[in-house]
DNA sequence: CATCTTTAGGCGAACGTTCGCCTATGCTGT
DNA sequence: ACAGCATAGGCGAACGTTCGCCTAAAGATG
């Protein structure tokens, strides 16, 4: 592969010189010039950005690690990064993680002999980990879409109270008095914070906590599916479910129509993401809007600014509800 | 951040004996191993990948031409290439393109700067841009999960024939007769490939190719959805419909339903890509489930063989039917 | 005891850039 | 005619590695 050594040797010139040129730096005659861009022409140069990240100590690129993406909402978010960053004409280099986050820590050091600029996070799993967290203080610049072990991080993140609050009002609005909540993940922070959420607008309302209309479904369709079942095994007078994120509320619609429970005439659901597939279930989803891809995207600006001073305000990104047909009013009987 | 120097002036050696110890090559001294091993620990020293790549001519990157992957498909090709790159220790830099595919050149261009050890391209958008064969023909090493105008790049796709020729059988075999095609668009090989299959597949048991039959859904659910209006306005005695990609497929049901049409009783509907939203459709659609993921890991594999030697055997991916409720035989009488 | 061999580690060079400084050359002004 | 000054381009150094070759010293061998 043709260097800058191998153009000045056809142009007769020194490589320094036709470095400037290629540049556009320093003063060169306007015939040299075009003498010089001809030689880089027939030869075929293309610039070693290698070699000038090592001379510059920037690489323009930045480095992401995300939880698997086959999921649509860590996509999304991995497509508003990839986009924003190519507007700032940066590179990104890609590493998804195993679902438990225990190889984290290798791909952090992986992005740093690579000498990237800044990091972005989007790995929940490892929000817990302290060793990952001491790793992005102590490394280049980063910027996380969730919790970080030990803070430090500026994050970007969705309006917590929001997220959980507005679905729930939502449905008291609709005249609904009990409330089941399918959970996420407990040990994510993000479970635990729709949990407490849930929990202080039931309160503000003169409902009290019932864990008996509480159960886990790990974020999967199956752990929807089977904690529907288990809620309305033991629980009655149940008109309505939270689910805390869409993939678990396709689980629950699958459940309600098992038991012969109409959506929403017996049952009211509301989901959380507003995941692609939201818009496609029986009957589509009444959901809260999450915004994946803007997050990527404010992420990335907010790593650029940290980059350059060293600003630590976080970003916290509104929500809304998107109203399809899975809610309705409380049935009058219950 | 420091470098092999500053670790050897701490262990007084020379640097480059602290590389031989780092990298576990040269023979070297218990007592200066251990002596060198502490020193780097104490100083952070995170060896410079740049740098490194510069001196061995390898960057260990693989770069990634892909369409936007907010949707599903390329996202699962990506998950599959990232996946098989991390096993073999390469990193993946990303560059989705625009739409039309018109930034393609120029994302080339950075990954050949950046020395990328290979190129995977999935950017069917691409596929018959001159310049980008060129390029990728003189460039370094490169795969592709479709056609490259001019050839000469290896490829890894989905069993071709059997992606039309299977739901079409599968049609037949169900008493279908009239059998109706939303096409994607036509600027595209795959989308001209299933056409021709199509074809073929009629004119093997006897039946006409009848372009009233035949409409384009341009890849998109308000595609699928148009096109059907289209074709039901102006022929009749359609009992199935078979149509290039699922989304195109929600369109379909959505219009069908519309007009009354019950699927499958009063039409069959199959699909292609067994696209994650296929299962959830109403009803839950029958369709060609294509090895994205598998693709790209393939993709991969196939590429580190170029790179090594120089083998140009495509791959063919066998793909499979997959068998949900939008299917029936065709009605008694049609 | 002289030679050979191994071991430990130093050293120069190269990878392909960018940057700053230096030096010819030619042109202007007085 | 000579100082002064742009202008054009050369040159050395540095970025952080790896690699191969070289050289002492020490140990093995006859």
């Amino acid at each position: 592969m043709a260097s800058l050594r191998d153009v000045a040797a056809r142009a007769n010139v020194s490589f320094q010189t036709v470095s400037k040129v290629l540049n556009g730096k320093g003063a060169v005659a306007p015939a040299t010039r075009q003498r010089i861009i001809e030689a880089a022409e027939e030869i075929g140069y293309v610039p070693n950005a290698l070699a000038r990240s090592l001379q510059s100590r920037s690489s323009l690129t930045l480095g992401v690690i995300t939880v698997d993406f086959s999921n649509a909402t860590p996509a999304l978010s991995l497509v508003g990064v990839e986009r924003e960053a190519r507007k700032h004409g940066l590179s990104v280099i890609l590493s998804s993680l195993e679902p438990d986050g225990s190889d984290c820590v290798r791909y952090l050091r992986v992005l740093m002999e690579r000498r990237v600029d800044g990091i972005i996070m989007n790995a929940p799993a490892t929000e817990e980990d302290e060793e990952v967290g001491r790793l992005l203080r102590a490394g280049p610049p980063a910027v996380s879409l969730h919790d970080i072990a030990g803070g430090g991080v500026p994050t970007v993140t969705p309006e917590p109270a929001g997220t959980a609050a507005l679905p729930i009002r939502h449905l008291l609005s609709l005249g609904h008095r009990r409330i089941a909540m399918v959970t996420g993940l407990q040990q994510r922070h993000s479970a635990r914070q729709r949990t407490a959420v849930y929990r202080e607008v039931l309160a503000e309302h003169g409902l009290p906590y019932d864990p008996l209309l509480v159960e886990d479904g790990a974020w999967e369709v199956e752990g929807g599916y089977a904690a529907t079942h288990r809620l309305l095994d033991r629980a009655r007078g149940i008109t309505a479910i939270y689910v805390q994120n869409d993939l678990m509320a396709v689980g629950v619609l699958n459940a309600l129509h098992e038991r012969g429970l109409s959506v929403p005439d017996d049952c009211s659901v509301v989901g959380c993401d507003d995941h692609p597939v939201a818009a496609r279930t029986i009957p589509p989803l009444t959901t809260v809007h999450m915004p994946f891809s803007d997050a990527g995207a404010a992420a990335v600006r907010l790593l650029l600014e940290r980059i350059a001073s060293t600003s630590p305000a976080d970003v916290v990104l509104p929500v809304s509800m998107v109203y399809r047909a899975s809610t309705a009013t409380a049935p009058a009987g219950a």
